[in-house]
DNA sequence: ACATTAAGTCAGCTTTGTTGACATTCCAAG
DNA sequence: CTTGGAATGTCAACAAAGCTGACTTAATGT
């Protein structure tokens, strides 16, 4: 392979350039998830409930096997999340008409407000980060994002832009 | 807000924008550990024990304080890992020689072995995602996880580039 | 001497993941 | 039309890995 001179192509990725890049992401995801954890704290609410919400509010009406493959855990261990949610009146879970066996997903309003707290402070820091970063930076990252993704979740994520579930 | 022609620092962020980020984040950070996991997974240890191994090796000599501090975690969380570690000959725990309270960490053999097999799965991944991606998506990648790092693990982040511990 | 720090331990709890067993609903093959 | 299997969701029990609080031991510093 010839790439020792600085193309579009070249190889800097020394061992140490790694090594590096993995440590930002796991300092990184930990700045990423510290202000919704902090309000979540003072609740008896947890990160999957975060996530379960989450991805609720996006898809309003989505199912729970839908769920289960975004967020790629038992359903088991949704139904738990999903049950405190619904009980706690944050959550709405509704037969299907085509297909009974199906729960359709959505918030009610105090399901909305807490997604919309939770999501504001973590807009909020992505929102610093992408100023501080600035435009281009923004770009690549994204990039590199994606290209970290297991090929079933990139299509998820990209399935996401217009269309829903 | 006069945010609507493209100059350096213009304001793409939409709430829209901004949620795709943190999906991308939620996502990525899915694969950038899945494929340690599933080495993990045929052993007796976990992402906890795979975070303790990448500190220690990347530290040697590392106190147990020290590693607290970096992985954010209860020391008895944290113990328990490191005696499982240290158990299995994986770890090896010296008392310090200036302050004989510290115990200071290193990789065994077998340790480092192990390391080295996490790291080159994990390391795989983030290579091909740069490749794909190129130099200046990098760039901006590393720019944003900085800029979204808590202020004290930025700094611990920039403290591993040359000095130890 | 005494307070502080580093490390470790024990007990008990919470969150969030797992498997296994099971009920309900749907659909398609006989 | 029935019936057997697939899909969907629920309940129970367990495991990993976090947490708090209380405590011990040893070494350090004042």
């Amino acid at each position: 392979m010839a790439e020792m001179h600085g193309g579009e192509n070249l190889l800097f990725l020394t061992d140490e350039q790694l090594r590096q890049g993995i440590e930002a992401m796991f300092f990184a995801y930990r700045g990423f998830t510290a202000d919704p954890d902090r309000i979540l704290a003072t609740m008896a609410y947890g990160r999957a409930h975060h996530r379960a919400i989450h991805f609720i509010a996006r898809s309003p009406g989505t199912t729970v096997n839908n769920l289960l493959a975004i967020l790629g855990v038992t359903k088991q261990s949704l139904n738990r999340v999903l049950r405190t949610l619904i009980e706690d009146g944050l959550v709405e879970s509704r037969v299907g008409t085509t297909d009974k066996r199906e729960r359709h997903l959505t918030l009610t309003e105090s399901g909305a407000a807490l997604e919309r707290k939770l999501s504001d402070a973590q807009r909020a820091r992505m929102r610093a980060a992408y100023r501080a970063a600035g435009p281009q930076a923004v770009a690549g990252f994204r990039q590199v994002l994606e290209a970290m993704m297991e090929p079933d979740l990139r299509r998820r994520y990209h399935a996401i832009r217009e269309t829903d579930t």
